[in-house]
DNA sequence: GTGAAAGCGCTAACAT
DNA sequence: ATGTTAGCGCTTTCAC
């Protein structure tokens, strides 16, 4: 009842009348150890419920610690959570632990997110880096020895390893299915701040593609917002005004869950949509939401693969990946241009 | 470039040219300091680059790591990742880190993950317990002052407190709404295990809403899936039946976006549908869909602020609190008997 | 096959 | 206001 020392290593050596480095080599199968004293120690491990404390083993091995540090904007964001999810289970065959925090895009916890996993001496950084966070303390650690990898964005003044979608190829191609359907004014909603790498890149995409058709760009038809409720706003005020679109694109998950919102409740079933990111029931949608799916899987399998190959020793350039984005056609961009106007 | 050794205490101490004990007071702004040591110190850190060793200050101190072990059964299911979110945003002002593993309802990989946790210290442990698994092991940890809470879902073998939503009550509510609308034949897609708890909870208000309205229990209305492929599957044998059912009751999210996706898919757009755990764009489905709402922001909450409070000495009784639900009524469920039998 | 001593990086408990 | 000693729980090193 009362909070009792929990047992140590010379516990179970007096337990048994042992030195604790007999234990510790039992434990860890180091050195040699008759069989008998193996199952003595085995048996008063049980009878004390004895469980080594992996932080003073560590501290006396030196090395990096067997965890993994690993900083998402948003534990309940879908995307980030598939991510998550994939690194996991890479790591998980070497034993490492998984430590998370969000930084809700904001690069004062993401800081603090950092250091503290820094201070844990992790074997591997993960960082989803947000807006306006630099990295530059990030490059003695990285000289150190640190595998750090950034992921879905490029990390601001250090040059390491990043694993991102192929973000411009694919909203150009989600774009380009709008025009081939007749769309000629197509509504850009997109993430803040604007600054974001992501969305950056992705309206680039959204540009090129109309550049390619001959569209000019129109800037009132691109609108931002920071959540679902307000791209259910600026999607419902684009679409009241003078010259509306009769199509929109979607920069990310949330954008299109705004989206698909507003056009359900206002009833415009007609106007035509393209998202970046799956979004789970796109399939039972009417029409059915066409989008630009990354590969959440993969890109948390590949930040993983690849920080676990620099941990084993690779030492060549730091390499940017790309994760190729899949158009996956449902309907929603096929909406004519004719009845959007209705 | 090199892997050179991190700074430690010693060494910024001797850059300053003071004691190692000299350095810790000043960055753990323990004892006095004088202004100027205190900032000769502070510069001397900045130009290492030191990071203190939590785990090496940890191991001196003795108590628990500033750590929060949680294990949850999947870091990409919506609710669980919103329960997360919930819990580190309420044990972030205490300073504590996130240890996070996902046991895909292994008991084993629960077990593992839990030992590793406990090896590792934490302050504090929250479980989605797996079906399975028990425990008694995690008694003499309890004992020591360890707060543990069960969340979802209440562990086998330990008095301890634990967190979960009202799932009798909220299933029976869900089909009580249906039954309302003159269904009589209501099929209840359920997860797998059969033994799970939630799953068990929630039959069970499924049966007391049916035998509150004098209809007989018909076990062949009662199907399972692992995921959503599966309750995509079963969702249309069960409609492709003999005695189809009016309506489905899914048991959680999963299950509901397989028979949304199946209802649209076969066009049967007149089944009515309650499902148990919103999912997102359920407002934008056509009819929309109806769900008994659980709260994972609270239940994550209310979890971690049960396990602070035990950190803080609450030695009251082990309390299960149950985390109300809520009929979200959004058209789904007002499907006619009569159009779904067409 | 086993043990004793030293030390990982830090801080508690005493000094001064 | 600062330093010294000891020691957290473990493993390394070297001895037997």
């Amino acid at each position: 009842m009362a909070a009792n020392r929990r047992p140590t290593l010379a516990d179970v050596a007096r337990e048994v009348g042992v030195s604790a480095k007999t234990v510790s080599r039992v434990l860890n199968a180091d050195g040699p150890a008759s069989a008998q004293t193996r199952e003595q120690v085995l048996a008063a491990v049980t009878k004390l419920g004895f469980q080594p404390n992996l932080m003073a083993r560590n501290i006396r091995v030196g090395g990096p610690d067997t965890t993994v540090g690993l900083v998402i904007p948003d534990l309940a964001n879908p995307f980030f959570g598939a991510v998550a999810r994939s690194i996991e289970d890479t790591v998980r065959d070497r034993g490492l632990t998984l430590l998370m925090g969000s930084s809700a895009d904001d690069p004062d916890r993401e800081r603090a997110l950092t250091d503290k996993f820094l201070a844990r001496r992790v074997s591997v950084l993960m960082v989803v880096p947000s807006v306006g966070a630099g990295h530059a303390h990030l490059k003695t650690h990285r000289a150190t020895g640190l595998p750090i990898v950034f992921i879905d964005r490029p990390g601001a003044g250090l040059a390491t390893d990043s694993v991102v979608s192929s973000n411009r190829t694919g909203a150009h191609d989600g774009v380009a299915h709008l025009i081939a359907h007749g769309h000629r004014r197509i509504g850009f909603v997109g993430d803040l701040p604007a600054k974001l790498y992501t969305r950056r890149e992705r309206l680039a995409g959204y540009r090129s593609a109309l550049q390619e058709a001959d569209i000019p760009y129109d800037r009132s038809l691109v609108v931002n917002a920071h959540d679902q409720q307000g791209a259910e706003a600026v999607a419902g005020q684009l679409l009241d005004g003078a010259e509306p679109p009769t199509a929109l694109f979607a920069g990310n998950n949330i954008m299109a869950l705004g989206i698909v919102a507003e056009l359900a409740r206002s009833g415009r079933k007609h106007v035509a949509v393209v998202a970046f990111d799956d979004v789970s029931l796109a399939d039972a949608l009417e029409p059915a939401l066409t989008v630009v799916a990354q590969d959440p899987e993969e890109i948390g399998r590949t930040a993983a693969v690849t920080a676990l190959a620099r941990l084993d020793g690779d030492r060549s350039r730091a390499r940017t990946v790309t994760v190729p984005t899949r158009l996956i056609v449902r309907g929603s961009g096929e909406q004519s241009v004719a009845a959007a106007r209705t």
